[in-house]
DNA sequence: ATGGATTACGGGCACGTGCCCGTAAAGGTA
DNA sequence: TACCTTTACGGGCACGTGCCCGTAATCCAT
C-alpha cells in the first residue's frame, strides 16, 4: 500500500525548532527545565502542523500502567441487572488492557449504606487514576466526590446522576423522560375510564429515581389530558409474599385498574402477582431486560420493557476514563442513553 | 502502580526456546527459514503461555498500512439514510487510524445497478486488505463476492445479507422479524374490523428486503390469528404525486383502513399524504430515522419508527475487517441488530 | 576569579515486534 | 578437497515516544 499520510512526530518538531527531541517532549508534557522562548517556539510549532501524538508508541514506550476502578452493586438474589454494566466494564477491561490499563471492580450491596462507604475507602486508597461509580447513595457520594476533587482523579457516573457535583461525565438514562415513555406506552391503548397504578418496589426511603421517574409519568398526562385516575403505592418490602399482599389490597380497593407500571426492575414480582391472581388482562410495564422480566415479555404478562442499555453503560464509563486519561480527547459531560422499548416480539436481539 | 501482570513476549518464547527472537518471529508468521524441530518446539511453547502479541508493538514496527473500502450507497435526494452508516464508519476509520489503518468510501447510485459494478470494479482494482459493502444488488453482489474469494480478501454485509455466499460476517437487521414489531405495534390498539394497508414504495423490482418485511408482517397476524384485513399497494414512483395519486385510489376502494405500514424510510411521503387529506386518525409505522420521518413523528402523523441502527452497523461493520486482519480475532457470522422502536417520546435520544 | 548551585538542553536507551541482512552449517557436485 | 547452493538461524536496526542521565551554559555568592 501507498504510504499516503505520512503523519509527523516530535521528531519532526524538534527538527524544525532547532532542538532535541527531549525537550519537544518536556514541552509536550509541560514538565520544567525549558525557557520560556524556545517553549513557546516549539508550541506554536506544534500548534501549527496539529501534532497528535501517536498512542501506540506513548503507551509501548511508557511502563507506568494506568489503572482504574469501577463501584458497582453486587448482584444480588433478587435482580442480576448489575451484571449487565459489569460485563459492559469487562469487555472495555479486555480492549483496554492491551494498551497498559487495568481495571479493578469495587462490590457493594445495595441494601447496607456502609458496605458502600466502604468500598469507596478501599478503592480510594488503591490510587487508582480514574474512577466509575453508581452513585446509590446520594450523601456518601458527596463526600467520595469532594475527595476525587481533592486529588484530582476523574470520575464518571452511571445509570443514575447527581448533577450538581462535577463528575467528568454522566453516563445513564434520562429518568424523566423514560417515566414520560412508559406513560406513552401504558395508555397507548388503554380505555378512558381505567385507572392506573404505579407500584415502587423498593426498600430504600430517599429513592431519587424513582421520583424522578414518576414525575414523568405524570408529565405524560399532564401534556396530553389524559383522562385516566392515577393511583400509586409504595411497597417496601421486595419479597413476593409482601408485594402481593398490597397489590391484593390495592386491586380489592380499585377495580377498574386497566394497566400498571412499575418503576423499576422489580416487575416480575407484579408479574408473577398478576398471572397468580388472573389478572393478565391489565397491561404490565416495567424497567430492564433481566431474565425474569423477560419471560413475563414471553407469556405476555409484561406487555413493554423499558432498558437503558446498562452494558453499554459500563462500557462507555469505562471508555470516557479512557478517552481522558490515555488519549488525552474531550469527554461529553451529559450522555443520555436511548430509552430502549422491548417487546415479546423485539427482545431476542435486544443488546443490553 | 503495581507491574501486576508482566505479559511475555517474544524474548521469552526465544529465552525459552533457546533461539533467536527472529526465529520465533519466522514461526509466528509461518514464514520459511524454520526447521521442523524447532518450530514444534516453539509453537509447543506458544501455545503453553497463551502468547498474546502486543498489538501495540506490532503495529508501531510494521510500517505496512492496511486498507479498507466501504461501498455504499450515496445519500440521494430521497432520503439521506446512508448518511448514518458513512458516519458509523467515518468513526471507526478515526479509532483506526493511529494503528496504521485507512479507510476508502465508495458511493453508487441506488438506482443506477451500472454505477454499483463501476464502483466495485474500482474497489476491486484498489488491492484493498478488507471490504465492507451494501450489497443492493444481488447478481453484481455475486460476482464481487466471487473475487473477493479469488482474491481471499474478506467482505462484510451491511443493512442487508446474501445468506449462501461467504461473507466473513453479516451485521444488519433479521428483516422477518423486524416485519414482525411493526405488525405488533400496528395492531396493539387496532380496532377487528378495520383494514391494514401495507405500501411499499420503491423503482427496484427484485426488492429482496421488502419481501422478508412483508412476509414477517403478516407471519404476525397469522400467529395472532389477527382478525384484520390486510390490503398491500406497491407504488413505483418515488415522487409525492404518484404515491399521492395511487394512495388516493387505496383509500377510496378501502374506506376503513385503520392502518399503514410502510416498508421502508419514503413512510414520510405516506404522512405527508395522510395528513394533507386529513386522514391522521390512521396509524402510521415506517422505518429509520430521518429527519423528515422525525418530523412526522413529532407531529403525530407517523406512530412508531422501527430503525436498526445504521449508523453502528456501519462502525461494526468496519470493526469487523479491524478484528479479522489486525488483531487476528474471530468474529461472528451473523449480527442481527437490534429492532429499535421509536416513538415521538424518545426519539431526542435515540442513537442511530 | 573561583566554586557551587541552578537552568536548559542533548544523547541515548528502552518498550515489543517486524524484517533485512549476514553467516555458519549442511548438503551437493566436480 | 575445493567450490557452490540451500537451509537454518542470529544480529541488529527501525517504528515513535518516554524518560533517565550527563553536561554545557548561566547565575550568584564569596
Amino acid at each position: 500500500m501507498e504510504k499516503e499520510n505520512e503523519l509527523f512526530g516530535v521528531k519532526e518538531i524538534a527538527r524544525r525548532a532547532n532542538v532535541s527531541t527531549a525537550t519537544v517532549d518536556r514541552v509536550l508534557h509541560n514538565r520544567t527545565g525549558v525557557s520560556e522562548k524556545t517553549k513557546a517556539k516549539i508550541n506554536a510549532i506544534i500548534k501549527e502542523m496539529d501534532y497528535q501524538p501517536n498512542i501506540l508508541a506513548s503507551r509501548l514506550a511508557s511502563k507506568k500502567i494506568i489503572s482504574l476502578a469501577a463501584l458497582l452493586p453486587d448482584v444480588s438474589e433478587e435482580t442480576d441487572f448489575w451484571s449487565a454494566p459489569l460485563g459492559g466494564i469487562r469487555r472495555a477491561e479486555a480492549e483496554m488492557r492491551q494498551y497498559g490499563v487495568q481495571v479493578q471492580v469495587f462490590l457493594f450491596d445495595l441494601n447496607n449504606k456502609d458496605s458502600f462507604a466502604g468500598q469507596i475507602r478501599l478503592a480510594l486508597e488503591g490510587g487508582f487514576h480514574g474512577m466509575l461509580i453508581s452513585p446509590s447513595f446520594i450523601e456518601e457520594t458527596r463526600k467520595f466526590a469532594a475527595e476525587c476533587a481533592r486529588r484530582k482523579i476523574p470520575y464518571v457516573f452511571i445509570d443514575s446522576d447527581i448533577p450538581d457535583l462535577h463528575s467528568l461525565s454522566y453516563i445513564g438514562p434520562h429518568l424523566r423522560k423514560s417515566g414520560y415513555v412508559g406513560a406513552k406506552l401504558l395508555t397507548y391503548r388503554l380505555e378512558a375510564e381505567k385507572k392506573v397504578l404505579i407500584i415502587n418496589i423498593s426498600k430504600e426511603i430517599d429513592n431519587f429515581n424513582y421520583l424522578e421517574i414518576e414525575d414523568g409519568f405524570r408529565a405524560y398526562f399532564n401534556d396530553n389530558n389524559q383522562p385516566n385516575e392515577i393511583v400509586r403505592i409504595d411497597i417496601r418490602e421486595t419479597d413476593y409474599q409482601s408485594v402481593a399482599r398490597h397489590l391484593t389490597y390495592v386491586f380489592h380497593l380499585n377495580k377498574d385498574i386497566g394497566a400498571a407500571f412499575v418503576t423499576n426492575s422489580r416487575v416480575h414480582t407484579v408479574a408473577s402477582f398478576l398471572k397468580n391472581s388472573h389478572r393478565t388482562h391489565v397491561s404490565l410495564i416495567g424497567y430492564d431486560f433481566v431474565r425474569e422480566n423477560v419471560d413475563y415479555l414471553e407469556n405476555n404478562v409484561i406487555d413493554f420493557l423499558i432498558c437503558h442499555r446498562p452494558d453499554d453503560q459500563g462500557y462507555r464509563g469505562m471508555m470516557a476514563l479512557y478517552q481522558t486519561l490515555v488519549v488525552n480527547a474531550p469527554v461529553t459531560k451529559q450522555n443520555y442513553m436511548p430509552i430502549d422499548i422491548v417487546t415479546k416480539e423485539n427482545y431476542e436481539f435486544y443488546q443490553n
